[in-house]
DNA sequence: TATGAATGAGTATTCATTCAT
DNA sequence: GATGAATGAATACTCATTCAT
């Protein structure tokens, strides 16, 4: 797949629907969930979009015809498998928001919680969050969603923090902590080498940057300024 | 370029000498040059690594067989580019810290103007620093002088801010800074889709976010905690 | 091709079974023979294994993905060609053991005779031969199966002159017999350039040198020491 | 080197003033001995004429425009090597014959003496040798004179069993002895798989059949047939 | 619907030979 | 004479996509 962009109509929605040819039901909507799942676990093995079909095709037991009658190219499949993957992302985003909710009491308690919990999602689903974000890069397709899901944890974890909205400091409250998240997130992302440098921080410096990360957004969040 | 890694000795440099095949001077050097100019020249316009060799020929106005005279094989002439970038933001970045230094008389002054710079710097070189940054995930001989860059820009960043120690609070004023710098770059980086998904924020919360920033690193820098 | 050896597991039988890649029936096993057919004849015509597969494409009216499809590497084809050759060999040497034997009825008649008939099939088979005795220099892939077909080629020989066991002299007659084959092959082998010299002998001094070489082999069988 | 034939006029004359471009004397004698000698040592190594010019200049301490001062191509020093092995072939048969001469006193003595002795130098002899005649094959170049080497060979090889012509049977003792020599040489070239299918023979079997081939001569050269 | 055999454009790399210095 | 940097033609192999069955 050395073709880079082939942006196409302006379609807002990554789903595997809006991906995939037709809407699947019954038997052979199952030869569809094998052949993602087949491009997912070889995406996850490799660490890039360097698959076959082929491979598709065997790991997955389907043929390579039935694939092109799901999907209009490899891309598309790559692209069904990242749709998959944000949705569960989402899913698991909701998730952790309500835990962290219940585990805190404060402002002081719900930030260092929500970036550890925070941290600790991202970390596990970083494998294909690293090629989805690769891939947006030059693919409208992936990249339109990939903003939308970014929105959407956002703002659950803008509403984690704005629960304390009474410890704010400052007038702009939405502002304030819509800052905190997209700094947070971008933290967490480059620790992560969610296509950053690589240079995957110490752990003991993992460590410390993520307290200092909580308190910096803590100080931040309190203060008048 | 299908082949990944390839890792090889220890090498810790990665200079245009240390992966062109021999010491240059003179006339021939200028042909090296033309190759590693055309080269960066298809890697901007394409975004990517996805350039011939013959381009390359035609481009820098070189045969073939004389990159191969220079270098080992394309890989390497990806590299002798990265290696030239690194060598320039080293070059820009402590020529910009100077500016910042020059126009700051406080730690409330320096810490905008530096992320004010330091933004402006990162996007200016985020074409080429993406590439690089994509690379360093799988090929150590960038990833290895990749890092060292990343700690001298720290240290610069860090030297800056801790011109006004006596402004922080808290006691451990270089975790403090380290941690500031981490943060700043992080966040920038992410704006600048250094490998991020794409969802190049809108110029308007860039902006904000930018100022947001230099409040968040400052309230921090200053509190007790 | 300018890898030698690659030598692979313990593999002893050379067929186009064993180094093409899946077994073919039907309608795509016409194809796989063009392939085949098509490197013989280039083989033939260029007395090496100096062809291209472009050429291979052309002449047998096959795709180039085709022949990957068949097989792993254009050191393969050449093998399957080999291969076919050694097959074709046999057959056609157990059919000439025949006709010799049907021809004769004493020692003195089956060795000149058998020189005779195997002179003419081994000058026939040559083109193809030498360069099979070329490549099993160095691949282990060749050498193994054509020692196998060589000893078949050397019981087939050695069991006509037993046939006349009794004319023996001596008492090792198994011993004399191989002898007397080993000699013989070498020594048309040798007139046929099968790795010789290309001094190919005048067709004069060859058709003396083989009633010489039956005579030889008639006074060394007969003879009691 | 894909280029096959590329005969050019009738020479007839292989050494090294043939194919080098200028007869060499003094200083320049030494550059040229130490290219032939490098190329010598690189097809003793590779086993065959798979070897780069670069190579030869960087072990020869020859640049490679030295080496198309004397020689026309690379062929042509491939050519040169091949010509002073053929000489050194010549010098060691003739006082290799001598030997054999001064150790025999009968047919008897002289037959299985001479095959020794000459196995003994075909076997040190055979990896030039052996490309020698592979080139011999398809260049005319290296055809001719090898041919009349060839000759020389068989020539002393025939005066030594004729010293013993009186022990001879039948008439036409200069064909027998010829018959002879040509059966030896044959033999003992396939044995060390001089353009052999490499099935080098056991050791066991290789002692064997030299016995064997001095008895078959003797049978044959005695015989009245 | 489903299959998987067939297609062929596209590309990094090698190395004998030339020629400016 | 001597050098060795420059040249560029030549070639095996991959893999997304198509389409006959």
């Amino acid at each position: 797949m050395s073709t880079r962009a082939k942006p196409r109509s302006a379609e807002k929605k990554l789903a595997v629907d809006s991906v995939s040819r037709k809407p699947q039901q019954g038997r052979s909507k199952a030869s569809l969930e094998r052949m993602v799942a087949a491009a997912e676990k070889l995406m996850l093995e490799r660490g890039s979009e360097d698959f076959t079909l082929q491979e598709v095709s065997q790991e997955g037991s389907v043929s390579i015809g039935s694939i092109y009658l799901r999907f209009e190219s490899k891309e598309n499949l790559v692209r069904a498998v990242i749709a998959n993957h944000l949705k569960r992302m989402l899913q698991r985003e909701a998730e952790m928001i309500e835990r962290v909710k219940a585990q805190s009491h404060s402002l002081a308690t719900v930030v260092p919680v929500y970036v550890e919990n925070y941290a600790e999602l991202l970390r596990e689903e970083a494998p294909l969050l690293r090629q989805s974000m690769a891939r947006a890069a030059f693919d409208p397709l992936v990249a339109d969603p990939g903003r939308q899901s970014a929105n959407r944890a956002a703002a659950l974890g803008m509403e984690a923090m704005l629960e304390y909205r009474a410890e704010f400091g400052g007038s702009d409250h939405e502002r304030k902590a819509n800052a905190a998240y997209q700094i947070i997130f971008a933290t967490l992302a480059r620790q992560l080498s969610l296509g950053s440098t690589g240079e995957s921080v110490h752990p003991q410096d993992w460590k410390e940057l993520k307290i200092e990360l909580g308190r910096m957004c803590l100080a931040y969040l309190k203060t008048d300024i």
